[in-house]
DNA sequence: CAAGTTTCATAACGCAAAGTTATATAATTC
DNA sequence: GAATTATATAACTTTGCGTTATGAAACTTG
C-alpha cells in the first residue's frame, strides 16, 4: 500500500518535536491540519501511530520507525530545495561554451581556468566550432554560449552579442626572431619567410589571405597548414616561419615568452571578438553568471592590452 | 522553498523511466496526469527540468540532481509501506508480557525463547506482576498480554481469559530428598521439614497456606522467605526444606533434574493459569501472533504432563 | 517528404484532501 | 477541582490530483 510522503513527513515532525502543535509548528502548518493528516496516515496504515491518551504524545514502535522514513523524506526534500537554489543563483549547473579553435585555446581557457577558481559547481562543457555552426547551435539550445569572431551586423536579432575585444591581427614569429630585433619590418622583410596557415575553412585563414593581399604580398610560401593552435605554436617557436594571430592570442602568449609580434601594421578585420547568446536571457543562471565573468575579464585584459 | 515530495518521485519515476508515459506507467497513473504535476514543479523551481522539445525526453542537469533525490523520496517511501506490512502480518513490532514471577521464570521464559527463535523481529518486552496490578495495566494498555493464575469468573468482560493450564500444586523438594523415594508420604513425614515461602504477596503464599490447612499443618517452620524462583530452587535443592509450587513449574525442572514432586495429593487451588488480553482483539497483531503461539506450546505441553 | 505513429501538452471536470478559524474535549498542573 | 495546555472535531474554502478526450508536436517509414 503506497503512503503518502507528505504524511511521513508530518509524522517524522511531530515525533521530533514531541507533539502535534510543536510539530506544526515546525512545518509551518496549523495544528489541526497535521491533526487530521495523522488521523488519515493511521486510517490508512491500519495500525496506530501513537500511544492513546498519553501526553507527552508518545509514538508506537511502528510510529517510530515511519517517522524514521518520514525524516529521510524531510532530508531529500531540503536537499532538494537548497540544490535548486543554487542552481537558480548560478552557483551550480553547467555551462555549454564553444568558440573558435585558436582564440578558445588562446585565451578563453585560462579564463575559463579562473571561472573554475571561483565557481566550483558549475561545470564547463568546452567545445570547438566555426560561426555558423556555433549560431546554428545556439539557436537549437544544444549550446548556451559562442564566442567568435563576427561582424555585429552580421548577428541576428535571435541573439545577444556582447563584443569583448576589437578584433586586430598581427604577423606572429618566435621569440628571437631575425625580424623581431627590427624597429620597422618592411615587406621586402617577410616574403623571405615561409608561412604557416590555419585550417582553410577558419576565419584565420581568410584574415591571413586579407592582410597578405592589403599589404600587397603575393605568393607566400605555406610551409604548415592546419592544426591546432599548440601545432601552430610549436612550428612556430621551432622554425623562423609567419603566421597571423589574433593579437590578444600573441600577447598571452608574450608573457610566457615563446611568441611575439612583428612592428608591422596590417588591416585589421571588419570582424569583432565576442560572446553570442540567444537573447532575453533565455538561459540558465549559471550561463549568465559565465557570460557577465567572461567580459568583466576581458575588460581588464583589454586595458592591458591598450597599455602594451 | 519547500518542493512537494511527490512531486519528486514523480520526476525521478520519469527520469528512470525515460518517458513521461512509461514513468506514468510505472507509477500506475495516467500520463496527462504527471504531466501536469512535472508542470507544476518546473513552474515553482523556475528552471526548466527537462530540456525542450526533445525525444527522447532528457532531463536537464537540476532534472537528475532533483530526480536523485526524488528516487531517495521512493525507496524512503517503500520501505514504509514494507515495514506496515510487516507490522500488519504481525512478523514486527512488539509484545509487552508481565505474569507472576515464579511461573513466568519456570515456565514461560523457555516459552518465549522459542518464540523468539521463529519471529526474531518481534521484540518482547516482558516484566513481573501480580494479578491485580496486571489487570489494570492490561486496562491502560501499557501492557499487552498477562500470564497468570486466576479465578476464571474474577475476568471482567472488559478482558478475554484463554486457560493454559488448569491450576494444579504439588509439594516440591530436591531431587534425593528422603521423602522423594517413598511410595507414600504421609502427614506426620512433612511436618518434621523446614518450609520456603513465595513472597507474602504473591497467590502462591495463599496457596500454600491454604494447602497446609487443607492437610491438617497447622505450625510450620519458615526457614526462608521471598526470593525468585531461582532463589528458591537454589536452597531447595541446597537443602531438605519443602515447598508449594505449581506442578508445571516442577514439571519443567525435572528436565533439568533438580527438583522433584512428592507423592501425596494436595488440593488444586480454585485458580487456573491462563493468559489475559483486551477483548475484541484491540491489540497489536504481534501480541496475537504471541497469544497464539503460548496457547499452543501450552497444549503440547499440557498432553506432556498428563502422560506424566 | 508525406503519411502514420508515438509522445507529450492542454482542456474540462469531479473529487480527495490540505488549509484555514472557531470550538469542544481531554490531560496535566497547581 | 480549577486553570491551563494539548489534541480532536467541525465547517468551509482552495488547491491540485486524477480521470477522459483531444490537440499538437516530433520521430519513423515507405
Amino acid at each position: 500500500m503506497k503512503l503518502d510522503p507528505r504524511h511521513l513527513e508530518i509524522l517524522a515532525a511531530i515525533v521530533e518535536a514531541g507533539g502535534l502543535t510543536e510539530g506544526a509548528a515546525l512545518l509551518g502548518k496549523s495544528q489541526p491540519s497535521v491533526s487530521r493528516s495523522v488521523s488519515l496516515l493511521e486510517d490508512r496504515v491500519g495500525e496506530p501511530l501513537f500511544l492513546p491518551t498519553r501526553r507527552p504524545l508518545q509514538p508506537t514502535e511502528l510510529g517510530i520507525a515511519l517517522a524514521q522514513e518520514g525524516q529521510r523524506i524531510l532530508d531529500a526534500g531540503r536537499r532538494a530545495s537548497q540544490t535548486v537554489d543554487t542552481y537558480r543563483r548560478g552557483l551550480a549547473g553547467a555551462v555549454r561554451v564553444a568558440g573558435t579553435p585558436i582564440f578558445m585555446d588562446g585565451v578563453i581557457s585560462s579564463v575559463i581556468a579562473e571561472f573554475q577558481a571561483e565557481y566550483p559547481s558549475i561545470r564547463i562543457d568546452q567545445s570547438y566550432g566555426y560561426p555558423a555552426e556555433l549560431l546554428s547551435k545556439i539557436s537549437s539550445e544544444t549550446l548556451d554560449v559562442a564566442i567568435l569572431p563576427i561582424r555585429p551586423a552580421d548577428v541576428s536579432d535571435e541573439f545577444e552579442f556582447r563584443q569583448i575585444l576589437p578584433g586586430r591581427n598581427v604577423i606572429a614569429c618566435r621569440v628571437g626572431h631575425p625580424l623581431a630585433r627590427k624597429k620597422e619590418v618592411r615587406l621586402e622583410d617577410i616574403t623571405k619567410y615561409s608561412w604557416i596557415a590555419p585550417p582553410a575553412n577558419s576565419p584565420l585563414f581568410r584574415d591571413l589571405r586579407n592582410t597578405l593581399d592589403g599589404i600587397g604580398v603575393r605568393d607566400l610560401k605555406i610551409s604548415f597548414t592546419g592544426g591546432s593552435l599548440s601545432a601552430v605554436v610549436n612550428v612556430l617557436t621551432g622554425s623562423d616561419s609567419l603566421t597571423v594571430l589574433p593579437f590578444s592570442v600573441v600577447f598571452m602568449m608574450q608573457r610566457q615568452n615563446t611568441l611575439t609580434s612583428l612592428p608591422i601594421k596590417i588591416g585589421d578585420p571588419d570582424r569583432h571578438l565576442g560572446c553570442i547568446a540567444l537573447r532575453d536571457r533565455r538561459m540558465s543562471a549559471s550561463s549568465n553568471r559565465f557570460l557577465g565573468f567572461v567580459e568583466q575579464k576581458f575588460k581588464m585584459l583589454d586595458r592591458l592590452i591598450c597599455k602594451a
